[in-house]
DNA sequence: GAGCCTTTGAAGCAT
DNA sequence: ATGCTTCAAAGGCTC
C-alpha cells in the first residue's frame, strides 16, 4: 500500500489513508451490481433471521453511491449537519463522495473554535496546548498566530482554514478531508467565506491559500452566527435541544483554527455553542463551554455525587435558590465511537426509511456499525478516544460514576432469572416488533461484517499492515471462544451478546437490548475483557446479516481473507447457525 | 411527563 | 482479572 502521507505524525490511522478509496468505491460498486441478484438470496436468507436487509436496504446504499447529488430527502437533515457528518456520510456511502484519500482524516479540519476559545475568540490556553498536543497535525494557525495570544489581528486565526471541497479534489498529499461547499447550501455563506476557491488553472476547487483567506477572518459574531455550523451535529437536530443556537447566534471564531473532524466533535459537537454566553455553569474554568454539560434544569437529581470538576462546583447556578448540588451542572459523559455514529448516521437512516422510533433506527445502526470497515469504524473509534481525551482535560475532576444515578434505573422488572429460551422468545418478539416491515430500508447489508471491537489504538491497527494479518489470525481462531466458560458461551449464543465483552446492555437485567439482537452473533476471537484497552480486534459476535452477506459478497480484496474465515467458521459452527436461526 | 426501547462502547463497581 | 451495571443519543411509544 503506498504510503503517500510522510508525515504521519498523528495516529489517525494515516498510513491506511493511501487506500484508493475511488478504485476500492468503483470495484465496491461493481461488486455489488454482480452480487444483485446475490441479494436476492440474501433475502431469502434473511427471512431465517428475521431480518430484511433485502434489495432495498442494499439498494439504498447503491443508490447512495451512484447518486451525485445530495438526495433531497437529505436536505433538511443536512441543513443542520456540519461538514465532518457529511464527509463521514459521504465516505460510507462511498459514493457521491468516494474518494476519501485519507481514510484516517476524515475529518475536516474544521475551524471550529466554539469551545477552545475563550469568549472573546482567543483559543484558551489548555485548549491551545491540548490541541497541539494531541493534534500534531493540526492545523493550527500559525504558530505565531495562535502563539501571540495578544495578537488581535483575524489573520492569524484565519490561517489555514479548512478549506471544503470535494474529496476527489484533494490533494493527495493533502491529510484533510475537505467537502463540498454544498454542505453550506443551507445557509450559504458570505462568498468570503466559501471554502472552496476554484484553481484558475484547473478550476477545480483547491484549498486556498492561508493568505487568501487570513484576510476574511475571523467572521464577526454575527455574520457568524448566520452561517449554518459546519459541525454537524452542533446544530439542532430535530429539536434537539442541546445543540440549539442561540438567536444571537454565537461566538464562534470560525476560521480560527483549522481542526479534524476530531476537533469538530470534540469541540463542537460537543462543546454547544449555546452554552456560552448563558451557561456560566456550563463553562469550564478554561473559559470552554462543553455540550457535555447540561443545565441541572434539565438533569438534574439530588444524589448527584461529588466528583465534579473543582471548577464545577464553584460555578454558581443560573437557577433559583436551590441546593448547591442541584446547581452542578450535568456533565455529559463523552460519547463513545458507537454514539458518534448513530449521531452522524441517524438522520441518513431516519431519511432512508419510514422508521421513526429511536429503538429501530439504532438496531439498523447497529447492524451497520458491523458493516463498517475497519478504517470506517476506526475513524469513529479515533474520534471518541479524542473526544475522551479532551473531557478529561475539560473535566480533570469529572467521572462517570458522576451521572450514575441521574438517570432512572431501567426496569428491573425483568425477569433475570429468564432463561435462555425467556430471552429467545423475547428477541424474537422484539425483532418483529422494530424491524419488520420497515426494516426493509434496513441495514446495508452487511457486505463484511467488520468486527473490528474498539480496539485500544484503532489508528494503530489502520497503521499497521499488520493489522489485517493479525485479524485473520483472530479470526481464524474460533475455537477461541472456546477459551470461555461453557455457561457463557451458552448464553453467547443464545443471546446473541459476546460474553466477555460484554456489550453491556447484555448483562442488563432488563437485557432487552442485547438479547433482543436479531442478528446470530458467533463468538469469535478471544473475547476475554470488555475493557477497551484490551479489547480484541473480534470479541464481539458477529452478526448473521454481515456473516452471511459476507459470503455472498466480499465487498472487497481486503475482507476477502476475512470472509473466507468466516466461511470457514460458518461452515464449522453450522449447529450454532441452525440452532439460532430456526428459532 | 417520566420512562422504555434499542444499539455499542466506555467506565465504574463488585466479586 | 472478570463480569455486571450504568450512561451516553435519539425519538416514538407507553403508562
Amino acid at each position: 500500500m503506498p504510503q503517500l502521507n510522510g508525515g504521519g505524525g498523528d495516529d489517525l490511522g494515516a498510513n491506511d489513508e493511501m487506500i484508493s478509496f475511488k478504485d476500492e468505491g468503483e470495484q465496491e460498486e461493481k461488486i455489488s451490481e454482480n452480487v444483485s441478484a446475490e441479494r436476492d438470496l440474501d433475502d431469502l436468507k434473511s427471512s431465517l433471521v428475521n431480518e430484511s436487509e433485502n434489495n432495498s436496504s442494499s439498494s439504498d446504499s447503491e443508490q447512495a453511491e451512484r447518486r451525485p447529488q445530495p438526495r433531497p430527502d437529505l436536505d433538511s437533515y443536512e441543513k443542520t449537519r456540519d461538514y465532518f457528518s457529511e464527509a463521514l456520510r459521504r465516505q460510507q456511502d462511498g459514493g457521491f463522495f468516494k474518494s476519501p484519500h485519507y481514510p484516517g482524516y476524515p475529518f475536516l479540519m474544521i475551524p471550529d473554535l466554539t469551545n477552545p476559545y475563550l469568549s472573546n475568540g482567543a483559543l484558551s490556553p489548555s485548549a491551545r496546548t491540548y490541541l497541539q498536543m494531541k493534534w500534531p497535525l493540526l492545523d493550527v494557525p500559525g504558530a505565531a498566530g495562535l502563539k501571540d495570544p495578544r495578537s488581535p489581528t483575524p489573520g492569524h486565526l484565519s490561517n489555514k482554514v479548512p478549506v471544503v471541497q470535494h474529496a476527489h479534489h484533494v490533494h493527495p498529499l493533502t491529510p484533510l478531508i475537505t467537502y463540498s461547499n454544498e454542505h453550506f447550501s443551507p445557509g450559504t455563506p458570505p462568498s468570503h467565506l466559501s471554502p472552496e476557491i476554484l484553481d484558475p488553472k484547473t478550476g477545480i476547487p483547491r484549498t486556498p491559500h492561508p493568505s487568501e483567506l487570513s484576510p476574511y477572518y475571523p467572521l464577526s459574531p454575527g455574520a457568524v452566527g448566520q452561517i449554518p455550523h459546519p459541525l454537524g451535529w452542533l446544530v439542532p437536530q430535530q429539536g434537539q435541544h442541546m445543540y440549539s443556537i442561540p438567536p444571537g447566534g454565537f461566538r464562534h471564531p470560525y476560521p480560527a483554527l483549522a481542526m479534524n473532524a476530531s476537533m469538530s466533535s470534540l469541540v463542537s459537537s460537543r462543546f454547544s455553542p449555546h452554552m456560552m454566553p448563558h451557561h456560566p455553569h456550563g463553562m469550564h474554568q478554561t473559559g470552554i463551554p462543553h455540550p457535555a454539560i447540561v443545565s441541572p434544569a434539565i438533569k438534574q437529581e439530588p444524589n448527584s455525587h461529588d466528583h465534579m470538576s473543582p471548577s464545577m462546583h464553584s460555578r454558581k447556578s443560573p437557577g433559583p435558590a436551590k441546593k448547591e448540588e442541584d446547581k452542578k451542572p450535568h456533565i455529559k459523559k463523552p460519547l463513545n465511537a458507537f454514539m458518534l455514529y448513530m449521531k452522524e448516521m441517524r438522520a441518513k437512516v431516519v431519511a432512508e426509511c419510514t422508521l421513526k422510533e429511536s429503538a429501530a433506527i439504532n438496531q439498523i445502526l447497529g447492524r451497520r456499525w458491523h458493516s463498517l470497515s475497519r478504517e470506517e469504524q476506526a475513524k469513529y473509534y479515533e474520534l471518541a478516544r479524542k473526544e475522551r481525551q479532551l473531557h478529561s482535560q475539560l473535566y480533570p475532576g469529572w467521572s462517570a460514576r458522576d451521572n450514575y444515578g441521574k438517570r432512572k434505573k431501567r426496569k428491573r422488572d425483568n425477569k433475570p432469572d429468564s432463561t435462555p429460551e425467556d430471552f429467545s422468545i423475547r428477541n424474537k418478539n422484539q425483532c418483529v416488533q422494530y424491524l419488520p416491515s420497515e426494516k426493509m430500508c434496513d441495514s446495508p447489508a452487511s457486505s463484511h461484517g467488520s468486527m473490528l471491537d474498539s480496539p485500544a489504538t484503532p489508528s494503530a491497527a489502520l497503521a499497521s499492515p499488520a493489522a489485517p494479518a493479525a485479524t485473520h489470525s483472530e479470526q481464524a481462531q474460533p475455537l477461541s471462544l472456546t477459551t470461555k466458560p461453557e455457561g457463557r458461551l451458552h448464553h453467547h449464543f443464545l443471546t446473541g451478546k459476546p460474553s466477555g465483552s460484554a456489550s453491556s446492555s447484555s448483562s442488563s437485567s432488563s437485557s432487552s437490548s442485547s438479547s433482543s439482537h436479531p442478528s446470530i452473533s458467533i463468538p469469535i476471537g478471544t473475547s476475554g475483557s470488555h475493557s477497551s484497552h484490551s479489547a480484541p480486534i473480534f470479541s464481539r459476535p458477529i452478526p448473521f446479516s454481515s456473516l452471511h452477506h459476507s459470503m455472498l459478497s466480499p465487498p472487497s480484496p481486503f475482507h476477502q481473507a476475512a470472509l473466507h474465515s468466516h466461511h470457514a467458521l460458518f461452515q464449522s459452527q453450522p449447529l450454532s447457525l441452525v440452532t439460532k436461526s430456526s428459532d
